[in-house]
DNA sequence: CTAGGATCCTGTCAGC
DNA sequence: TGCTGACAGGATCCTA
């Protein structure tokens, strides 16, 4: 679920909480989730926070970095000093003065911590960050700050919406022309940043069915999809990231910021804010999508 | 090169 | 209640 401006709001959360803090003790509660030697990292402080695409550099003293992948199901939780066992829910805001939390939405983000979920846990000056993954496809990894940006998968992205222009994106999709065009804009080789929630929205914002091949969009609506694909970020990232404010709602029940937000994301079932008509779900490219179908007309292709 | 499918792993939920 | 299969907000690897 992290995309993009989820990252970012993690980004921002730990510069504002975890720089010039040092890491006493990295304890790795899950082989496979960390990736390089600790001890490279033990002592050193945080000294700067970085993001490409949906990847967190956090760059420490002494030429050494960390790249933390998040993937589907990647949380960072920090807590103060005294908070291990958990902070007031109805306040578990996207800052408070005690802890921080991004990532999957879960309620790791305000119960005791460690947790089953918690892979690698970071003992700072002041307080705690935890690394919890459930599904493990996310990872921690040591390296080089000299070789951060040379690294595969950093080196690999594609410029993000706000930098990309039309002509080019436009390109890329003739060369992907035969695939869904949510499928090539879910490629971080194509243009970096979305996922499955924002490729959705930005496809709604755009009015363009997610099936439509790739090669048969025009400029204009190659134009108009980045236009969507920036605001419903920029939007995101102003709130705080759409997994971010675990909020309560009028009855007292716990929703996710996502459900303040989306326009079809996850409301199948329920009215489209344009025309009325219900938003259903399909599948494209192997993965759940949302649409409206009155909205977002599926071009034949032929 | 592209396109499509399987895969890493754990948890939850619908249906029987 | 227990079991089974589908599915989950990412990215890579393999095949054709």
């Amino acid at each position: 679920m992290p995309e993009l401006p989820e990252v970012e709001t993690i980004r921002r959360g730990l510069d504002k909480f975890c720089v010039h803090q040092k890491i006493r003790k990295v304890k790795i509660l899950c082989e496979k989730s960390f990736i390089g030697p600790a001890e490279l990292v033990e002592g050193k402080e945080i000294t700067r926070l970085r993001r490409f695409g949906k990847a967190l550099v956090i760059d420490l003293g002494g030429g050494v970095s960390m790249m933390v992948h998040l993937r589907m199901t990647g949380q960072l939780i920090y807590r103060e000093d005294g908070t291990e066992k958990g902070v007031d829910a109805a306040k578990a805001k996207l800052l408070t003065k005690q802890s921080f939390a991004g990532g999957h939405p879960t309620d790791s983000f305000f119960t005791e911590l460690p947790n089953k979920q918690t892979r690698v846990i970071f003992e700072l000056d002041s307080g705690t960050l935890f690394f919890n993954d459930q599904r493990k496809f996310g990872f921690c990894k040591v390296l080089p700050t000299a070789e951060v940006e040379q690294d595969k998968f950093i080196k690999s992205l594609a410029k993000e919406p706000w930098e990309m222009e039309a002509s080019e994106l436009y390109q890329k999709l003739q060369r992907r022309k035969n695939s869904p065009i949510k499928a090539v804009i879910l490629d971080q080789k194509v243009i970096c940043g979305l996922g499955n929630i924002y490729a959705d929205e930005a496809l709604f914002g755009a009015r363009i069915h997610p099936r439509t091949l790739a090669g048969k969009l025009s400029l204009e609506q190659v134009k108009k999809l980045i236009r969507c694909a920036c605001e419903v970020m920029d939007a995101s990232i102003k709130s705080g990231g759409s997994t971010m404010a675990t909020y309560v709602r009028a009855d007292g029940t716990k929703g996710d910021y996502l459900e303040l937000f989306a326009k079809v994301f996850r409301r199948e079932g329920q009215p489209c804010v344009n025309c009325g008509n219900e938003i259903i779900k399909i599948r494209v490219a192997d993965r759940g999508t949302h649409i409206c179908p009155h909205c977002q007309k599926e071009c034949k292709n032929d």
